[in-house]
DNA sequence: CCCGGGGTTACGGTTTCCCGTAAGAAAGGC
DNA sequence: GCCTTTCTTACGGGAAACCGTAACCCCGGG
């Protein structure tokens, strides 16, 4: 069983049940933090002194305080960890839900686990530790499914970033002209309106108030 | 100190750590449940063996599963459970961070406390379930500045209603009948016109694309 | 009774958005 | 080289949304 285990979590209740599931493993040592700096400095530290961690979990989102952070947040925590410990195994436990966030962890920044925090998470939990110890990776099973009946239209980049830009309040008739700056195309104001188009009818909607909100539900904007 | 405390908390880790919290403090009968229907089955039972509760800690948002439950959050298990037992104090342990929600619970629900799972939030659980037992109530610290620092705009019901029939896709024009329909006035397309602009124009927003977000980000629709 | 004010609704002109069609440009096959 | 095919862009008519103005209605004060 894992040996070194750090646990970045903010919210003391998480971080506590963490721990007490940990214990239970017959894990002995388990460190925890509150800050993702903190958790990046004793991950270099503990390498420099010839014991490193053989396991990180940690959150997504650490809410900002007075304590002002360099690393704001999980994802950028995992891209700073992957420098300076390639080999370190990852899981995630969080309350994200979204399948295009989710997918961006495993496929761009290959975490080894992702736990959501839901109905038994403490058992996933371990069972995902126990699972990522033996093999590599862990997939929840109520998340497999959620991913493959992920979006009913696949948003290009373009696309995200018009309803993007319409969410700022940016009118439709400007819009070539914010996308040309970004270099992203195409950009005419006729394939601004053609992608619109194709979005609101793939979804069924009628108007574009529809499509921002939807894509925030999906956390794409 | 409470005797007799029951824990409505979905999510295992979460439940955990609050029974934990509840040993700290000396409290013996911590009874724990994990969906609403059972919380409220167990507070009638232990009215009727003359032993109720004397307070109730619980989550707002409780997932579905294949277990169908008659009540499905937090919101209608409180009321419920005011039914049965209104003198029974109840504090509300959730992540939820919307002004308007929390006030709603407050305000037409009477909780007791309300403690928002964020970074101390173990800590401040016990805070919270001192103060009530001495005292009547508890707002957190880091919630009465959030609370006064509510919305620029004071969304009427009209307003609500005109930007959530928006992003369900209504035109515009249409707008007037659909509020007719629910018996909501003003309702005439005017009056939705000039509602629209005086709210772009308070929170200064050019679009209803940004109307909708904003909306959604605060819990309104 | 008349008058005035707040709120609601009705009516035009202007702008923006929507959508179909067609012209232009880039990529690939023969 | 030329010709499809596909993608992108340009144009124009029609619908919807936007905005200022004015008429209307309901109520309380004089």
């Amino acid at each position: 069983m894992f040996e070194r285990v750090l646990i970045a979590e903010d919210h003391e209740s998480s971080n506590i049940s963490v721990r007490k599931t940990l214990e239970d493993l017959g894990i002995e040592i388990a460190h925890y933090v509150f800050y993702c700096d903190d958790a990046l400095t004793w991950i270099q530290k503990a390498r420099q002194n010839d014991e490193p961690y053989d396991l990180l979990i940690t959150d997504l989102s650490f809410e900002e305080d007075h304590n002002k952070q360099r690393i704001t947040g999980g994802t950028e925590l995992i891209k700073a960890v992957r420098q300076v410990q390639p080999n370190l195994k990852i899981l995630v436990f969080s309350a994200e839900n979204k399948a295009a966030v989710i997918d961006a962890l495993y496929d761009e920044l290959g975490i080894n686990a992702y736990v959501r925090k839901a109905r038994n998470d403490a058992h996933e939990l371990k069972l995902a530790i126990n699972t990522i110890y033996k093999s590599n990776k862990y997939i929840s099973a109520n998340l497999r499914q959620g991913i493959k009946a992920k979006n009913a239209y696949e948003f290009a980049d373009v696309d995200i970033a018009i309803i993007s830009l319409l969410s700022q309040g940016i009118p439709q008739k400007n819009i070539p002209f914010h996308l040309q700056e970004k270099g992203i195309s195409p950009s005419g104001l006729s394939s601004v309106e053609k992608r619109l188009n194709s979005m609101r009818e793939a979804l069924e909607f009628s108007k574009n108030e529809q499509l921002v909100v939807y894509c925030k539900d999906f956390g794409l904007i």
